[in-house]
DNA sequence: TAACAATCAACAGTTTTACTCATGTTGCGA
DNA sequence: TCGCAACATGAGTAAAACTGTTGATTGTTA
């Protein structure tokens, strides 16, 4: 019934005052207007403008469909661009999800580089995508999700940053300090500190604690890294986080870090990343970023600081 | 390069899952969706969903588009059905605002007794419309305009709903009490409390103190009515309002009324409509609902108390 | 009031579009 | 390897949308 040729007619209409000009802006002739718009107010019966006047005058139902071209008429150009961004490549959107909760220190520099690079390309990173991110970026909400476990789906691809090992931070005066490497039972008695989220998204629980259907005496939640250590530092819990993210509280002999079994437990961060678009030269370019940032930023951290 | 029926096929594919079952939805042939995608994935150069798999995939670029059919599609079809429904003229849109500002009380009945007739009319009293409510009646933001001073502007009409008398409100012992009417000379050491609006805008200005070329000695404003009265009663100044918004006052002894100018200060309220609405049905019916009540509601408001 | 310029409507003719139908191609499971 | 289902392709067609022209209307100027 409706076009988009049609509230493009109008809201030239509107900006030329007559049918002629309108009609000069669009090249078309001046026929063709007429025509456009006697079909028009034919098939919906009504008019849509009075002709007679010096500018056109509109009636409420040309003031209606001119509404809704104003609404309509940007979403539509500005989708176009989009497109032809994704044609070129040069430009594009990348909006990301991370599901790994301190994965941000390490994000940080990556996002910061890329920025440089490629101003054109529209960034974001979406911290309340707490909820299943990896739907959304099969819908095409998200174009980049940061997950530590790859689920099968069509159409998205799975690109490895870099591996890492999950630590248990104990005090220093903690009994377990004294082993080598913890066993789930050795944590049967203890306080574990967590990020606030659900159990099944933590390596420790879904590949240390579950498979030896342990559960430890108490689970307390904290948002902050840096107040998760305070509470082992003070010997009020234990937590597990990557390696490279325990760092800078291990070497300054702030608290223990101790393997998570005899072999450790190690995990592998991966960029999700719908596959069609991993061609673009942006994506491309910020995946070689993000491993590479990866690899400066955590140089240097050995696994466990004896 | 984008076209209506571009995003309803696209977003019928999404539903579907196949070009057939889209197809069948559409009431077309498996062969025309195929030309349509074709044709359209030619003209950008770009695949917009992979075909070979059982719910059919979409890359980046066709859910960028799925996204924009998402957001105009329902802008599409409010339109349309805005339309249809001033065709058959039994439902449609008022959208009203008013420049007087003691109208509320007045309008309210109207409004009430409206709703009641024409439920599928979506009504709306616009308060916030301080700012020129004729030309967004004329650009089609606002449909109704109650006014006290109408301008020419070509499609728009105006329907005299009553007339009033602006009077002057003053203390009961107040000097001026005494006279049987008010001359724009007797308020030059007065203190004139109006609404907070601008002075051209109020009769009293207009038609009464700008032509005689005088200015009270003070100017306040109140937003509310019965501030003003409350002001006027306790000998803090005089005040200017119509009529049927007065008699409440002078009925009870409150405050005295008086005549401005031997001949008195008339008015009259109009109803400021696109032309082409006036035919509607139930705009026919709010004007003569309005003119009713309006004369109900003021019906036995004398002119000035003695 | 006649001449004019500007705007719009109407007609005829042409190109373009958006289909359908028939047929060809491809991937996939028995 | 066959057969099936989903999609692609080509030819043909009816309607659509546009152009060019002509004539009517309106407002403007001499």
């Amino acid at each position: 019934m409706l076009d988009i040729r049609h509230l493009k007619t109008l809201s030239a209409l509107r900006d030329a005052g007559s049918l002629v000009e309108a009609a000069e802006r669009l090249h078309l002739t001046q026929s063709a207007l007429s025509h456009q718009f006697k079909e028009m107010e034919e098939r919906m019966d009504m008019q849509l403008f009075v002709r007679k006047t010096k500018p056109v005058r509109f009636t409420s139902a040309g003031l209606r469909l001119l509404r809704l071209a104003d609404e309509v008429l940007p979403l539509m150009r500005s989708a176009e661009r989009d497109i032809t961004r994704l044609q070129g490549g040069s430009a594009g959107r990348l909006h990301m999800a991370i599901e790994c909760h301190s994965c941000f220190q390490w994000l940080m520099p990556t996002i910061d580089q890329f920025r440089d690079a490629w101003p054109e390309v529209e960034l974001d990173l979406a911290s309340g995508f707490a909820f299943a991110p990896l739907p959304a970026l099969a819908r095409g909400d998200l174009d980049l999700v940061v997950t530590s476990d790859p689920v099968e789906i069509s159409g998205i691809s799975y690109i490895p940053l870099f591996a890492y090992e999950a630590l248990l931070a104990v005090a220093k005066q903690h009994p377990l300090a004294q082993k080598t490497y913890v066993m789930p039972e050795d944590l049967r008695d203890e306080t574990l500190i967590i990020y606030p989220v659900e159990h099944d998204r933590l390596d420790i629980f879904n590949h240390f604690l579950v498979p030896a259907d342990i559960e430890p005496a108490q689970v307390r939640t904290s948002e902050l890294t840096v107040m998760m250590m305070q509470l082992v530092a003070s010997g009020r819990g234990v937590c597990c986080l990557p390696n490279w993210a325990m760092h800078e509280y291990t070497s300054k002999g702030y608290v223990s870090a101790r393997r998570l079994g005899e072999d450790g437990l190690f995990s592998t961060l991966y960029a999700a990343v719908r596959t069609d678009m991993l061609e673009a030269a942006f994506m491309q370019d910020f995946l070689l970023t993000a491993k590479d940032t990866s690899f400066t930023t955590l140089a240097g951290v050995s696994a466990v600081k004896e």
